[in-house]
RNA sequence: GGGGGCGUGGCGGAAUGGUAGACGCUACGGACUUAAAAUCCGUUGACCGCAAGGUCGUAUGGGUUCAAGUCCCUUCGCCCCCA
């Protein structure tokens, strides 16, 4: 035992003692109930952050807590290890993008076992590994038989120099290339997709079924898969094709005076008149080369072509121009709107660019008179003209001009106008009530290399045909030279060529890659039977852990990945080998870990702390500007990153996790402070003294002694039980429902001040708080607490202990504090036994000092007591 | 524009409608020391007061209540998601 704390000795030794003691292996003792805890894996960029800290942290916390708590806990960790940064490295210091991915993780994984976070690494997964990514093929497999995946032409970003395509991120704001600078195109390719859209009524309901998620979450899960209601109609052109729209307002159908198509509508073509030909394919070519987010944003100048044809309108025989404009998307509905300039906005403002008729169908409403007594229909006070609108009337208001609907209150409620609009096209066999989801298909497909390799070949007579699941996995070729240019594995002749699986005619392997939230979309389900060789996952083991108890994560995963892991498990569940409807019960998602930042606010520059001399009062030191302090996401262009490698150093793990976890609560953003480490440095010290400094008391504190043998006690003693039990008492709900870390942290220092100044050290009672306060730091900071554990005379390991048992009894006080309020302002306090009865409180309360001085010849018109609490008097 | 969230000391943050500021950081004062570090003790929302004590105070203005940081409405500011 050294007498001074020192991390680096402890924290080695005991990592190394859980490890030989294999502690953290997950049990298979059924007797127990199971609790699967789970943090999102990261991918393998190099070094652990302070992100990763922070989460594994956490899931830690909760982990050693439901150990001690006995239940069996599976707290498993992996590597999301596909995906472009391997690629980037392959090309900037030509080494295999493996080779590169591999050294990273076992960097990572000595980070984290440096951090002594309790992952049982038996389970561990790592999606670029051919044992895991067979299985990634084989799920695709189920998908494809299931009819979920399938290929269509869709537009992507190509870059015309590097002859490759690029994912979103890998295009500036200026719509070129990252690396080669060139004009991104937008450019039809076949590609893979996944029919998540045929799971999206089923997505929406069953986020009620995830009570422990965070409100936000489900309202951007429910706001990205976006139900709206509303109508197919079906217009006919001149040339005699149906062109199907979807509107949510089919009571409007009356105010349509043109249609609008997107330039990528198939029926464009067919459509253009020889005359307006040269202009539309200029427009096409134009919308090609614009992202999605340029074509829809809201307020731009509205642009489009008019076809030279018309359609007509289904329910009132109107003849209308067709039109093609950039706002109208090919994948949203059906590529197709009709426009009532009326009233909406968009539609107004292309109305008003080219010159179309507006046509008024919702008229401001009448007033009825405020007048209680008389009931006065009230023509408005300003009707809508169309001449005069200056912008679309959305609101509500009468239904005019509209036929059958006419005098109808417009609105989406029952009676209203747009269920009218639907009973009426149904009746009249015109239209069809429909769901229109925002949510589109899943594109699966990347033209790059470093990732899961799709299991298809296609065979110049038989087609598209799945590698057979026996011969899978196909094998992603490692000796691969990476260019950045077009793409490796369409190179690779002896790779691309294979025999048709089916007929053995040469055919061609599809040289397509997965999205690398196809392999993070199921490897929670792969855990609990990771070494699996034979099947994906043991459908027995798999449902006896499954669903995930706690799942913790950054926001920035709110929506796809939890979107695309929910859709994984209900067909998973649906093919059988689940039972769950949905992966992960409760959801907590952690804030960023922000540095200090200097910048410069006129330059908008980051300096380098180094180079600032006076922190007091930082100036640049390139221009001498003062400085602003801020703090932001940590990132080396920042200059604002700690390296959690570094802070270990220093402090040791045990004091990074406190600081981490006490600093904010879990889902805010922290501000790093190398100050505040300090102070868990410090606070940590003053536990080591405290245990370490106790000679007595400590055979109490071995066997934390059963309650009967507290009986007797001095004041000090029952006193310093009740500060023992209500630390067990906060500790244990903060840790319980919210995961209130930081003021668990809070309630341990309490405890910690309460022993120090103790009265009464050499009695059991103080065994007892000192054993309590190790226990209870266990989860948090588990080196020094087992350290501690083992100089109280302990042999087996704390952490196979259990957690501490409330003694409710030594939480009732003899005296309690009274307040006294006089008109609801406190006026004074006084001590009272805490048995006294409402009216004995009153009294207490009236003939104290405070209550005598400021009750002395007033009338007292009521009094409220509440019982434990205060007695307020009102008077007057 | 629509939806959601937030606003508390010098700072991070605590507060089932019941003593606002727990716990920590910073700063200041003191003890120990030849000195420093470490450690320990004290003070630290504002204002008035020698003190006892008092007044004000949770972005803003109003409301409900015996009692409001907490519930309801107004305005302002910041953040997030969707457009």
């Amino acid at each position: 035992m050294e007498s001074q704390y020192s991390p680096a000795k402890i924290e080695k030794k005991w990592q190394k003692t859980w490890a030989d003691q294999k502690l953290h292996d997950t049990s298979t003792d059924r007797s127990k109930p199971k609790f699967y805890a789970l943090s999102m894996f990261p991918y393998p960029s190099g070094n652990l952050h302070m992100g990763h800290v922070r989460v594994y942290t956490i899931v830690d916390v909760i982990a050693r807590l439901k150990r001690m708590q006995g239940y069996r806990v599976l707290n498993p960790m992996g590597w999301d290890a596909f995906g472009l940064p391997a690629e980037n490295a392959a090309i900037e210091r030509n080494i295999p993008p493996a080779k590169w991915t591999y050294a990273n993780i076992d960097q990572m994984r000595q980070e984290l076992k440096n951090l002594g976070i309790s992952f049982d690494w038996n389970k561990e997964v790592t999606t670029c590994s051919p044992d895991y990514y067979k299985w990634t093929q084989w799920i695709f497999l189920q998908f494809l038989e299931a009819g979920l995946a399938y290929q269509k032409e869709a537009l992507v970003n190509w870059d015309p120099i590097d002859q490759t395509v690029l994912a979103n991120e890998q295009v500036d704001s200026e719509g070129k290339s990252w690396r080669s600078g060139a004009k991104v195109e937008r450019k039809l390719l076949r590609q893979w997709f996944f029919k998540i859209t045929d799971y999206a009524e089923q997505l929406i309901p069953d986020l009620d079924q995830l009570k422990g998620w965070p409100e936000r979450v489900l309202l951007m899960q429910a706001n990205w898969i976006g139900k709206s209601t509303g109508a197919h109609v079906t217009f006919t052109t001149e040339q005699g094709d149906d062109l199907t729209v979807f509107t949510t307002r089919p009571d409007t159908l009356w105010g349509a005076t043109f249609m609008v198509i997107s330039p990528e509508h198939p029926l464009v073509e067919k459509l253009t008149t020889p005359k307006q030909a040269k202009a539309i394919k200029a427009y096409q070519a134009e919308a090609a080369g614009k992202s999605e987010m340029d074509r829809t944003a809201e307020g731009r100048e509205k642009t489009g072509v008019w076809t030279g044809s018309y359609a007509i309108n289904p329910v009132n025989e109107a003849k209308v121009p067709i039109w093609i404009a950039d706002y109208v998307l090919v994948d949203y509905g059906t590529g197709a709107i009709m426009a009532v300039p009326a009233h909406d906005q968009r539609d107004f403002e292309f109305a008003k660019t080219f010159d179309l008729p507006i046509q008024l169908v919702v008229q401001r409403d009448v007033k009825i008179s405020d007048s209680p007594f008389q009931v006065v229909a009230q023509p408005p006070n300003d009707p809508l003209d169309a001449k005069t609108m200056t912008k679309a009337y959305p609101d509500e208001g009468v239904m005019v001009n509209s036929g059958p609907l006419d005098g109808v209150p417009a609105g989406k409620s029952k009676g209203q106008s747009v269920d009218a609009a639907v009973q009426w096209l149904e009746a009249n066999q015109k239209g069809k009530g429909t769901v229109n989801y925002r949510l589109r298909d899943w594109l699966i497909s990347r033209q790059r290399y470093w990732g899961c390799p799709i299991p298809i070949v296609h065979c110049p007579d038989c087609g598209i045909v799945p590698v057979p699941a026996d011969q899978l996995p196909v094998a992603l070729p490692e000796d691969v030279e990476i260019s950045g240019k077009g793409s490796p594995l369409a190179k690779l002749d002896t790779w691309v060529n294979v025999p048709c699986p089916t007929c053995g005619t040469p055919a061609k392997r599809e040289t397509d890659t997965m999205d690398t939230f196809m392999c993070s979309s199921w490897y929670y389900m792969r855990y609990p039977d990771a070494q699996n060789s034979e099947e994906v996952f043991d459908r027995a083991i798999a449902n006896d852990w499954m669903p995930v108890d706690q799942y913790v994560g950054g926001i920035e995963h709110a929506i796809l990945h939890l979107l695309y892991s929910r859709f994984f498990t209900k067909v998973m569940r649906d093919r059988g080998f689940l039972a769950c409807d949905e992966p992960f019960q409760r959801l907590l998602t952690q804030g960023m870990v922000q540095g200090k930042t200097y910048k410069n606010p006129k330059t908008g520059k980051y300096v380098t702390p180094q180079t600032i001399k006076d922190f007091a009062n930082p100036v640049d030191p390139g221009t001498g500007d003062a400085l602003e302090v801020v703090y932001e996401k940590m990132s080396k262009s920042k200059h604002n990153g700690v390296a959690p490698g570094d802070v270990i150093a220093k402090y040791g793990a045990d004091t990074a996790r406190m600081f981490i976890l006490f600093k904010a609560p879990p889902e805010k953003d922290l501000e790093w402070d190398d100050a505040d480490v300090e102070g868990q440095f410090r606070f940590l010290n003053r536990v080591w003294r405290l245990v370490t400094e106790t000679s007595v008391g400590v055979d109490g504190a071995r066997h934390c002694a059963p309650t009967s043998n507290f009986k007797n006690l001095t004041k000090e003693e029952k006193d310093l039980r009740r500060a023992i039990h209500t630390a067990i008492k906060e500790v244990t709900e903060d840790l319980q429902d919210d995961y209130q870390f930081n003021t668990a942290i809070a309630e341990l220092m309490k405890l910690s001040n309460a022993l120090t100044d103790a009265k009464c050290k050499q009695s059991s009672v103080y065994g007892e708080g000192i054993a309590t306060l190790v226990r209870l730091l266990a989860p948090f900071a588990p080196h020094i607490a087992e350290e501690l554990w083992h100089h109280l005379g302990n042999i087996e390991s704390l952490h196979l202990q259990s957690w501490p048992q409330l003694d409710s009894d030594a939480l009732i006080a003899d005296e309690i504090t009274l307040v006294i309020q006089v008109m609801g302002k406190t006026r004074g306090t006084v001590q009272v036994p805490a048995s006294a009865t409402r009216e004995e409180l009153e009294d207490y309360a009236r003939n104290s000092e405070a209550g005598q001085k400021h009750l002395e010849g007033q009338t007292i018109k009521k009094v409220i007591v509440v019982p434990g609490k205060l007695v307020n008097f009102v008077i007057g």
